[in-house]
DNA sequence: TACGTGACCACGT
DNA sequence: CACGTGGCCACGT
């Protein structure tokens, strides 16, 4: 039984698949949710992990940017991260999500209650 | 055991 | 307004 940090690990997994078809969220939202903020390079190493977790949509998941950072890391190549983002209606250009703001999903505000 | 790197973010210049 | 540097924690060599 893995206490601490691996603990860590599955709440991301978990925030993850809480999001809703057609939202994206960023690293830093994530920490900040899970309260470590101070380490969103963590929450990327977690999803560099969830890799071999096919049940976790990291896809949704990206920069503060709205930019497609971790799409190189996708199994199969960079252009399925785009690929998984457009089958949900998301828009992407130039590696980049269009109105990155307006279907970004925040766990510290979407599910403060 | 120690150093370097990394799917980031925020601040300062 | 754009670029550079610091800080954070964990993992690989």
């Amino acid at each position: 039984m893995e206490d601490s940090k691996s603990n860590f690990f599955g709440d991301v997994y978990e925030v993850v698949k809480l999001i809703p078809r057609g939202r994206v969220t960023s690293y830093g939202a994530i920490a900040n949710y899970l309260g470590v903020k101070g380490s969103a390079r963590m929450v990327g190493w977690a999803m560099n992990q969830a890799h071999g977790n096919h049940s976790v949509p990291a896809h949704r998941v990206v920069n503060r940017a709205g930019l497609l950072t971790g799409k190189h890391f996708f199994s199969g190549g960079p252009e399925a991260m785009q690929q998984l983002l457009e089958a949900e209606g998301i828009m992407v250009k130039d590696d980049k999500i269009i109105d990155f703001k307006s279907i970004f999903w925040d766990p510290a505000k979407e599910l403060e209650l």
